[in-house]
DNA sequence: CTTATTTGTCAATTAATTTGACAAAGAAAA
DNA sequence: TTTTCTTTGTCAAATTAATTGACAAATAAG
């Protein structure tokens, strides 16, 4: 993955991190993160989550099965958290809703911010481009199995 | 978020980020990558990726529905991939599975380097903490809406 | 105590997936 | 080319999973 091979396998997993897009069924979103189905179905009911059906006109047919996204699966074990601390479900989607961005900007920062990756001992090492006030460097995160992922700072060619 | 609010959101975020474990039906896997389900049947009958049935006996009943992990979602899309570019199938998979651990490296990145959550103009300020070579400052990602994302240093106290 | 919210459970219905089989398309080998 | 092996599409019958609606029970709020 040094050399030629890279780009062959690196530029295919950004592209595909940065166009991945998957609906989960209830049945997975209910067994991931412990909220029963009807449960899912009543905060839908209530509006604190959507489905994609609830979102799109064009899907409203009935007795189709729900999908949600992984916004919404972050969501909803966002709440739960809430809910088995003591908060009504009330609180609980206010508390969630109150940063509900900060999971759109984890991604963001993967789609941005991973520009190369190259093979190490036990793992890889991922570019994370230049920081402020550090020209010619690059930040790289050194990413080993059995170790502490730690950053280093590295001259860019 | 600055302050007393901080925890009560960021310590679970981190904690379902580190913990979230979801399955994908076939339906859902055939759709967001363009693999059909009979490709997706072949693929696991030839054991070019694995259901969760087809890992563990215990769930071998007949008839139960095939689920996948995030993991062999990333790994079907980069088969296909491949496949798009005129690879065989097998050569597709031998790619794919060169670098099958790059998805689990990154994901080990999120789960040991967000430190703690900022909120900021339009986004967040994800503390990245320490680099090598630059003791008491912390690296940190801002992350805004129609911004680039960019790396700064700043003091750690 | 009374009312409103939230969740469990059941039954009947609908949707989605499973398996197995056969055919057809595509790739590899003779 | 012809033959063989790999790979995928499609169909039907069976099975699993999700849907809706309703009622009851549990929980929270007034």
């Amino acid at each position: 993955m040094d050399s030629a091979q890279n780009n062959i396998y690196v530029d295919r997993f950004k592209d595909i991190l940065k166009h991945e897009h998957f609906l989960l069924g209830i049945g997975e979103i209910s067994k991931a993160t412990g909220v029963s189905q009807r449960q899912l179905r009543y905060w839908e009911e209530k509006g604190y989550i959507k489905s994609e059906e609830s979102k799109d006109d064009s899907k409203k047919c009935d007795h189709r099965h729900r999908k949600y996204s992984h916004f919404t699966f972050l969501k909803v074990s966002m709440i739960q958290s809430f809910i088995n601390d003591g908060y009504t479900l009330n609180a609980a989607v206010q508390k969630t809703d109150a940063h509900s961005l900060l999971s759109k900007a984890v991604k963001q920062f993967l789609k941005e911010r991973i520009l190369d990756v190259t093979v190490v001992q036990n793992g890889y090492e991922l570019d994370l481009g230049s920081i402020d006030g550090v020209p010619g460097k690059h930040v790289y995160a050194v990413i080993q199995k059995n170790a502490n992922t730690k950053l280093i700072l590295k001259d860019f060619v």
